[in-house]
RNA sequence: CGUGAAGAAGCUCAGUGGAGAGCGCCUGGCUCAGGACCGGGAGAGCGCGGGUUCGAAUCCCGCCUUCACGGCCA
């Protein structure tokens, strides 16, 4: 196959032109033959796991976001490859979702239909790309080969005790037949159709990662991520410490628990709020108030947490008990508040409106008392128009006056503990993970329940599932499939689709009935462990081998973007720890250096969307300029990380970078024997020093600036074949067509990945004349070349004979002479 | 409101103590002409105000604007 390549087509005639979509399908059909980017069996020390945010297949293709993450990870695994690195650099797709579904509904297609369509079409893209991905490691999360291994994942989990069922209130619309996310329920009614929703206690499934939630936020600390995702995810863990309090409820034989931050404020708390699902708010209420309560609860409970936090307002009602101040004994006013929720703490607070804003605001609504119990100086202030949150000195606060902020907390929490009337608490924002969707697109849970019936359930006979005895499917007969549907309306039954598949559904074991679990996993399922199985493909036992796993893991280098910051990287965190607790996987962390790219914008500046018509198509863009053009100019756009308008002016501009290339090799190719002189001998040593360690540091945008300059010089000097033959090993992770056909005209076999990386000789990176500039009273006034140890007389010297710092210098007596070797002669005179 | 990032040539960006590149623009060459290519050129109060320094885009303090993400977590 590599014999046709001639090196004849492109050497005869001058009018041959740089053109990729020659170029390109030829290079892409070789790579394929000749499997050029197959992982190494054998990888030694020297390795390095590089990867990509694996996407969702979606019917609308490519998006010119997604070449530019890519791109990057391209770059640095070609390069790296050309190093002599072992390098795994794997692709595939998470392809489980919403968006097939909803199609299947809406033509009674099978979802994986149009699933394996829209992969087809991604790959096809990937590849015209000319991407370097071991296509052998390809992994799809809804073939049943990985599905498997995902339920597998989900019995490690269940056996451990961390899945366990829930009663979770969900959007659920009648008229739509199904649950729906806070983001598609808008004013209480859904977002298509306007129907109405209700909040209802739905049994879900939950994994359990608050019990990983110190883990997940020591675990932070030994991680090479961006400082800014760190953040997000340390305060989406959102650990606290304070403390809980007890407070009596008068004239009843109750007590409220609460949980503060500020235990030193105790002496301030004048109300104490419940959210309205407290289970004490009946209790508490009197008869006086039942009412108004009663209707306040009622409303609050058909609000979904996002509708209750929009307003800003603080509404609440009194309900007319009283609790007693444990350190002070006062009698303080109980009310019901859906500021306070019920998933936090204990679903109760103290208030203390004097320092926590929240509580000043509902005080000042609402008329109740304010106490100050800290103050900045020592000495209680008079009114203020505001909380005082700040840390500082207690006051009005018994034998705690005068105490700072930090010994305060610590001395009541003692005190508290030492009365039996609180003790020091952690909390987390954290919650627990709803794990299950009502939906068919997804991966079934491996879990079945005992039935009690006197007939056939699938044929209508009465029926209870008994879901408080949950069994896990023996490992041997995973994977669980999803059967077959005629149609993938939702139903009217809140256990989901596949609760219509009776006879995939219940099933008969020794006589006794059986029902599966009808919910299915959320996409994340799928890519919480994709990494992994890209280690080990194929492997049949197990989710991938000890000996891969421990070969390639941690992954080295992983490109995404900033959305999945939070959710993603955090449910893959708590998997993995729980795989390395139970010892199938060798590393207490899943990715080493993460790397967030920066989105591409519009040419408007606008974020791309069909309706704002800004979307530019890579497809359109590689007929046009080509995808060497494509890579490197989204690579030269800016600094990865950042955000970034599309320019189709500026395009060009890489072309035409191509072109230089290009013809560089052609004139090589066509006998131009020219030496590299020493000048330009230099430039291609420091651009290569340049390169090489703008790549590491994924600076690709200046590594291509560097190239540029390169090309010009290479020009100038005549295309020496020795700095081209530099410039194709330098080019070609950028632009890897490029690279391959320059090194084939410049007579070499392919590939130019197996020719080697070029090393910078370090005694041409110095250099032995500089130019400084002479400054008289901080104006520049002349550039001087000097050598460059240069000593402050021999500049001195040079200085004076230069007439325009002679004239500046004038008549003026000098005062101070600033020379900084090889930077700066700064003369000062008056 | 909070967190993070960024403000520099018309645009997109290099530049960690002494202002540069690409694109665009003007101009000459090449061309029948255009494009491409080659040569030359114009174009920057480096967000604002202070401070440190011989000298600040760069270091320090305060402020303004834009973008991204997050939201009543006691």
């Amino acid at each position: 196959m590599t014999d046709m390549q001639s090196t004849e087509t492109p050497a005869k005639a001058e009018e041959e032109r740089y053109d990729p979509a020659a170029i390109e399908p030829k290079w892409q059909g070789y790579w394929e033959e000749a499997q050029t980017f197959l992982t190494p069996e054998n990888p030694g020390d020297d390795k390095l796991y590089v990867l990509d945010m694996f996407p969702y297949p979606s019917g609308a293709g490519l998006h010119v976001g997604h070449p530019e993450g890519y791109t990057a990870t391209d770059i640095i695994a070609r390069s790296r490859r050309a190093r002599g690195t072992s390098v795994l650099h794997p692709m595939g797709w998470d392809a489980f979702g919403l968006p097939a579904e909803q199609h299947a509904i809406k033509t009674g297609t099978h979802p994986r239909i149009k699933t394996v369509e829209n992969i087809a079409t991604f790959r096809r893209q990937l590849k015209a790309l000319g991407f370097s991905y071991d296509w052998t490691r390809e992994v799809d999360t809804t073939d049943p080969d990985y599905v498997r291994w995902t339920q597998w994942i989900f019995l490690q989990l269940f056996h451990a005790g961390l899945a366990y069922q829930d009663e979770v209130s969900v959007n659920w619309c009648a008229a739509l037949g199904t649950v729906l996310a806070n983001e598609e329920v808008i004013d209480g009614k859904s977002e298509r159709g306007g129907h109405p929703v209700e909040r209802l206690p739905l049994r879900q499934w939950m994994l359990k990662i608050t019990a990983y939630a110190d883990r997940l936020l020591a675990g932070l600390e030994g991680v090479d991520w961006p400082n800014s995702t760190r953040i997000m995810q340390g305060e989406w863990i959102g650990r606290s410490e304070g403390a809980e309090v007890t407070f009596e409820v008068q004239g009843a034989d109750q007590n409220i628990e609460v949980f503060t931050t500020r235990p030193d404020t105790l002496f301030g708390a004048t109300f104490m709020v419940l959210a309205p699902e407290h289970p004490l708010v009946a209790q508490i209420t009197t008869d006086a108030q039942r009412e108004a309560v009663n209707a306040y609860v009622a409303t609050a409970k058909n609000k979904s947490d996002r509708d209750r936090q929009a307003s800003k307002e603080k509404t609440g009602v009194f309900t007319g008990g009283h609790a007693i101040n444990p350190v002070s004994g006062a009698e303080v006013p109980i009310w019901v508040a859906d500021y306070v929720l019920m998933g936090y703490g204990t679903g109760a607070i103290m208030a203390v409106p004097a320092h926590d804003t929240r509580d000043f605001e509902f005080a000042k609504a609402h008329g109740i008392d304010i106490a100050q119990v800290v103050s900045a100086t020592g000495e209680p202030a008079g009114d203020f128009d505001q909380a005082f949150t700040e840390l500082g000195v207690a006051v009005n606060s018994g034998k705690y006056d005068g105490m700072a902020t930090a010994d305060a907390k610590a001395a009541i929490t003692a005190d508290l503990e030492k009365d039996g009337k609180g003790k020091a608490r952690t909390e987390y924002k954290l919650r627990d993970w709803i794990f299950s969707r009502q939906r068919y697109w997804g991966e079934p849970f491996p879990i079945y329940f005992p039935v009690t019936t006197d007939g056939d359930p699938r044929e209508g006979a009465e029926h209870t599932i008994h879901y408080d005895q949950p069994i896990a499917v023996d490992e041997s007969e995973l994977p669980v499939r999803l059967p077959e549907l005629e149609d993938y309306q939702p139903g009217d039954d809140p256990a989901g689709v596949l609760a219509r598949a009776k006879d995939w559904r219940f099933f008969q074991k020794d006589g006794q009935w059986f029902a599966r679990e009808t919910n299915t996993m959320p996409q994340w399922a799928g890519s919480c462990w994709y990494y992994l199985r890209f280690c080990d493909p194929k492997n049949p036992d197990a989710l991938a081998s000890k000996d891969a796993l421990a070969t390639w893991l941690p992954v080295d280098l992983y490109v995404g973007g900033a959305e999945h910051a939070v959710l993603h990287l955090l449910y893959a965190r708590f998997w993995h720890m729980v795989l390395y607790d139970q010892g199938h996987v060798p590393t207490p962390e899943p990715f080493g250096k993460l790397i967030h790219q920066g989105m591409i914008l519009g040419e408007d500046n606008q974020k791309m969307s069909k309706s704002r018509g800004n979307v530019v198509n890579p497809d359109d863009v590689i007929a046009r300029f080509g995808a060497d053009t494509l890579r490197v100019y989204e690579m030269f756009m800016g600094p990865l990380e950042a955000t970034k308008p599309w320019n189709s002016e500026a395009i060009g501009g890489s072309k035409r970078f191509l072109d230089r290339c290009w013809k560089l090799s052609t004139m090589v190719h066509e006998g131009a024997d020219v030496a590299l002189d020493s000048a330009t001998k230099k430039s291609v040593h420091k651009t290569i020093a340049k390169v090489t360690s703008d790549i590491d540091e994924l600076k690709f945008n200046t590594a291509i600036s560097a190239m540029m300059v390169l090309s010009k010089e290479l020009e100038k000097a005549g295309a020496p074949r020795e700095g081209v033959e530099i410039l194709a090993k330098l080019v070609h992770p950028f632009a890897p067509h490029l690279g391959e056909e320059m090194w084939e005209l410049l007579g070499h076999p392919p590939s130019v990945q197996h020719a080697g990386w070029p090393v910078a000789d370090a005694a041409l990176l110095v250099d032995d004349e500089v130019e400084i500039p002479v400054q008289v009273n901080g104006k520049k006034r002349a550039v001087l070349v000097l050598a460059a140890d240069a000593t402050e007389e021999q500049a001195m010297a040079a200085a004076k004979e230069d007439p325009k710092v002679a004239e500046a210098l004038g008549e003026g007596t000098l005062r101070k002479t600033i020379y900084v070797p090889k930077r700066i002669l700064n003369l000062i005179i008056k």
